[in-house]
RNA sequence: GGUGAUGUGCCCGAGUGGUCUAAGGGGGCUGAUUGCAAAUCAGCUUGUCAGCGGUUCGAAUCCGCUCAUCACCUCCA
C-alpha cells in the first residue's frame, strides 16, 4: 500500500495512513443544518473530501464516503415557525439546494447520506446506552451528557472544562455543570417532537453525527472531517460521546479543513446585519448565513461549477481560503489554458476537419484508474519521460497530506509541455494520427486527464455550462463558421478593414477568434 | 481573558531543517509567431520568506519574544 501522511488534528501532526481494515476505509463528514440555502464556504469540505476519495481509491483503497444531513434543530424550527410551513419541507427544499450544488462542483462520491430523521431510533438507542453507562442524566425530559465523567474530555480542541462555557437560558439550570450538553431536547408545544423514554422531544445536534456514523461505519471509523469551526464543542462532544460509549475511539484521523473568509472586494450575497456601516467598509471576515451569505447557486451560474472547484483546490485544505469575485476570476483565467489546450488536442486527433464540440475527444480519453504504472515504457521520447515525471511528481504531492495545490502546478507544467511539443512539431488538422510525434502527444494528454480527474477535475466538458441547448450550440457553430470564412476570404484579398471589423464585433460580443496556422477557431471570451 | 490558525515577490499561492540563489498561477513587459491582434512558446518582471533574538555546521522551515490579521469559546462547513 502507499504511504499517505494525512495530518491528525488530534495529535497535531502528520501521520502516515493505516486504515483498519485495508483495504476499506471509513470517511464521514458533518454535513450542513438544511436550514438555508448554501453558500460557498460549505462546499470547502465536500469539494476536498470528495478529492480525497477520489485519491484514495486511485490509490487503491475501497473508500465509503457518509455526509449527513441535519434536518431538525432550533434553526429549522425557527424558519418554519417564520414560513409557517413545515420543518421537514424547508429540510426538503434546503436539501435540493445543497444536493444542486454539490452536482455542479462535482461531488458525486458520496456513498450515504443519512438525515437525523431517518435515524432517531439510533439515536435514542444511544443516549440510553450513555445514561445506563453513567455518562448521562435525564433532568425532566432533558437528557445531558455529563463532561465530568470523560477525564480526557478537551482533548481535541485542548481546553480544560474550566475553559468551558455552557449555553445560557433555561437549560443551564437543569444541568450539573455549565460545560454539560443536550442529548436530548424536550420539545416545546408545537414542536416538531418524537416519543422517548424521557418523553417527547427531539435529539440533540451532537448525538446525531455519532449514532448515524456509528449506524453506517460502526464503532471506529478511519476518518472524521469537517471545517474548524466544528472542532469545539461538535466534534469534541461526539469525541466524547462515542468514546464513553463504546470504550473505543470513534475515528482515527480527524482532519479539519480551514474556513473560507470573505476578502475586501468579497460580495457573497447582501451582508444582511449588523456593522452596515455607512461608509463602503469592506465586507469581509467568516462567510455565514447567519450574516446573509447564500445563494451560491448564482456564483455558480456566473463563475461554473469546475472554476469555483478549481479554486477551492489551488489552495491546500487546511489553509484559509480567502473568497472574493477576483480570485474566482483569477481561477478562470488560469482553466482558459486548459480548455485551449483540449480544442487545439481535439483538432489534431480528430479525423473531422471542424469539430462541431470543441475538446470532445479529450473528454473520450481512456485513462488509468490506478497509481499502478500501467506500464513503464522508460522511452528516450523526452515528453513521455515528462510526464512520467509530472505523475510521480502529483503523486508524492498528494501523498503528503492532499496537497493539491502543489499537484495543480504539475497539471500547469504538463499542459506547458504539451503545448510546446505541439509548437515544435508543427502538429496541426493534417497532421497523421499514426505518426509517432502525434501518438506521443496522445499519450502525454492522457496522463493529464488522468490526473485531472483525481482532482475532480476535466471529466467532462461543462466549461461552456452557459451555453444553450446542444441544438443551438450547433447552429451557433455553424454561424460562427460562416463569419470565420467570411473574414478569412477577406483576408486573402488584403481587405483587412473587414475583417477587423468582423473580429472586432465579435470581441464586443464576447468572442474571441483564435487564428492559427492549421486555420481559426473562436471561443467564449468572458 | 482562554484556545487555535495565519503573516512568502505587484496579486493569489506551494514549500515545515541542507536538493530554496524559494513551485505554480494571475498581472505587466520583451522576443518568436501573426497583415495587426488574440492564442501558443521563450525570456524578463519581483522576494532572504512580518520584526527582533536564539538553537544548529546549516532555518522560510525548530524555540522565545514583539507586531499584525483571522477564527473559535452561542448556532455555523
Amino acid at each position: 500500500m502507499p504511504e499517505i501522511r494525512v495530518y491528525n488534528t488530534l495529535s497535531k501532526s502528520k501521520e502516515l495512513f493505516q486504515p483498519l481494515e485495508p483495504p476499506k476505509v471509513g470517511i464521514y463528514l458533518c454535513g450542513p443544518t438544511v436550514y438555508a440555502e448554501s453558500h460557498i464556504g460549505h462546499m470547502v469540505g465536500p469539494v476536498i473530501f470528495d478529492t480525497i476519495k477520489r485519491y484514495l481509491s486511485y490509490s487503491g483503497y475501497e473508500v465509503t464516503w457518509v455526509v449527513n444531513i441535519t434536518d431538525v434543530d432550533d434553526k429549522l424550527i425557527a424558519k418554519s415557525r417564520e414560513r409557517q410551513i413545515p420543518v421537514s419541507q424547508i429540510a426538503c427544499e434546503m436539501t435540493a439546494d445543497y444536493l444542486a450544488n454539490l452536482r455542479e462542483l462535482g461531488v458525486n462520491q458520496i456513498d450515504y447520506m443519512p438525515r437525523a430523521t431517518d435515524h432517531i431510533p439510533e439515536i435514542i438507542q444511544f443516549i440510553k446506552d450513555l445514561e445506563e453507562k453513567g455518562f448521562a442524566y435525564a433532568v425532566d425530559g432533558d437528557v445531558f451528557f455529563e463532561v465530568a465523567k470523560d477525564p480526557r474530555y478537551g482533548q481535541l480542541s485542548n481546553r480544560s472544562v474550566d475553559d468551558q462555557q455552557g449555553e445560557g437560558g433555561e437549560a443551564a439550570a437543569k444541568k450539573r455543570s455549565h460545560g454539560d450538553f443536550a442529548l436530548w431536547k424536550q420539545a416545546k408545544s408545537g414542536e416538531i417532537s418524537w416519543s422517548s423514554p424521557w418523553g417527547e422531544g427531539r435529539p440533540g445536534w451532537h448525538i446525531e453525527c455519532s449514532a448515524m456514523s456509528h449506524a453506517i461505519l460502526g464503532t471506529t471509523f478511519d476518518i472524521h472531517g469537517g471545517g474548524l469551526d466544528l472542532m469545539f464543542p461538535h466534534h469534541e462532544n461526539e469525541l466524547a460521546q462515542s468514546g464513553c460509549c463504546h470504550a473505543a475511539p470513534m475515528t482515527t484521523y480527524w482532519m479539519h479543513n480551514g474556513l473560507m473568509r470573505a476578502g475586501e472586494k468579497g460580495k457573497v450575497g447582501g451582508k444582511s446585519d449588523r456593522e452596515q456601516s455607512s461608509t463602503d467598509e469592506p465586507a469581509s471576515g467568516k462567510i455565514s448565513r447567519s450574516k446573509g451569505d447564500g445563494g451560491l447557486s448564482s456564483v455558480i451560474r456566473r463563475h461554473t461549477g469546475e472554476r469555483i472547484r478549481f479554486f477551492l483546490l489551488r489552495t491546500h485544505y487546511r489553509s484559509t481560503i480567502v473568497y472574493n469575485e477576483d480570485g474566482l476570476l483569477e481561477a478562470g483565467a488560469s482553466l482558459e489554458g486548459f480548455y485551449r489546450f483540449f480544442d487545439r488536442f481535439n483538432e489534431i486527433t480528430s479525423e473531422i476537419e471542424c469539430s462541431k464540440f470543441p475538446g470532445q475527444l479529450f473528454y473520450e480519453l481512456e485513462v488509468s484508474k490506478t497509481r499502478e504504472p500501467s506500464d513503464l515504457p522508460s522511452s528516450d521520447d523526452p515528453l513521455q519521460n515528462f510526464a512520467l515525471e509530472s505523475r510521480g511528481k502529483f503523486i508524492a504531492a498528494m501523498d503528503d497530506d492532499f496537497n493539491s495545490g502543489a499537484a495543480i502546478s504539475i497539471l500547469f507544467d504538463l499542459l506547458r509541455a504539451l503545448n510546446r511539443h505541439i509548437d515544435q512539431n508543427n502538429l496541426g488538422p493534417g497532421s497523421k494520427s499514426e505518426t509517432s510525434e502525434v501518438q506521443s502527444l496522445i499519450q502525454a494528454t492522457r496522463t493529464l486527464r488522468e490526473l485531472a480527474n483525481v482532482l475532480g477535475l476535466f471529466i467532462k466538458p461543462n466549461h461552456n455550462a452557459n451555453s444553450g441547448d446542444e441544438a443551438d450550440s450547433v447552429l451557433l457553430d455553424d454561424v460562427m463558421r460562416l463569419l470565420i470564412d467570411l473574414r478569412k476570404d477577406a483576408r486573402e484579398k488584403k481587405d483587412y478593414a473587414t475583417a477587423d471589423v468582423i473580429r472586432n464585433r465579435l470581441t464586443d460580443l464576447g468572442v474571441a477568434l483564435l487564428d492559427k496556422k492549421e486555420g481559426t477557431n473562436w471561443e467564449r471570451s468572458s
